[in-house]
DNA sequence: TGACAATATATCGTAATGTGATATAGAGTG
DNA sequence: CACTCTATATCACATTACGATATATTGTCA
């Protein structure tokens, strides 16, 4: 078996690594996505349905989430659809938020002088 | 006069946060910010020429970065065009950084527990 | 019960963004 | 002189992002 490389996947697309974010917080339904997105960044970053379920479906595509078969609770809305990272999405996830962190490290850094 | 919000750049393009921060070091003309996007990324971002120079326009249409007049040594490569950051870029580039900082810092640690 | 808002998934068409390829030409090196 | 690197620029196409709309279920409350 080839292991694949998390670098390969990198950059990552914003709304991609957003949605992959809000499932690092463990398995959840589209929708319940969309409100964690926008809820946890106060508001600036809108999803709206177009955007993930698009995201969604790529995501899958590429092997980096994957739906769960059935929903936890039995008394639970039968409409949602559960999905939560592959093992493959969680390692690029964390490749994508190192790149980031030495990104914004190193751009903070330059700024912070002439924001005196 | 009306005070711009930053908040209402954000979310950033990818390229374009990538182009700002890259000017966050000083003045630069565009094949360096080129280089510099690759280098600081240990080669992960790899930012071609429609790319780098369409962001830049853009961030000089939206007043973000501005050319400069004249590069600073006459001896210097006469092709050469010089850009920096607008103040509107600076605090756009570190509103973009700051929202990139607290999802990357949560991020991690929603994954910090099952990188076990 | 019936009306209404919120939840939930889905897709169409279009806009915005990203990029490989190509073009042009000056600068530096052997 | 030949060749590579530097430097800017744009075309055509691919990918990504998104407003609008559609459909149907669930929850609230009068």
């Amino acid at each position: 078996m080839t292991k694949i490389e998390p670098n390969s996947f990198l950059p990552l697309p914003q709304a991609q690594f957003h949605v992959l974010a809000a499932l690092t917080a463990g398995e959840m339904h589209g929708y319940a996505i969309m409100q964690a997105v926008e809820d946890s960044s106060a508001g600036v970053v809108r999803m709206g349905p177009a955007t993930l379920y698009g995201t969604l479906k790529r995501l899958v595509d590429f092997g980096l989430a994957e739906e769960i078969e059935r929903s936890p609770a039995p008394d639970d809305d039968q409409r949602r659809r559960y999905y939560r990272l592959t093992g493959l999405g969680e390692r690029v996830c964390a490749a994508e938020a190192d790149r980031l962190s030495h990104l914004v490290r190193r751009t903070r850094s330059n700024l912070r002088p002439r924001l005196a």
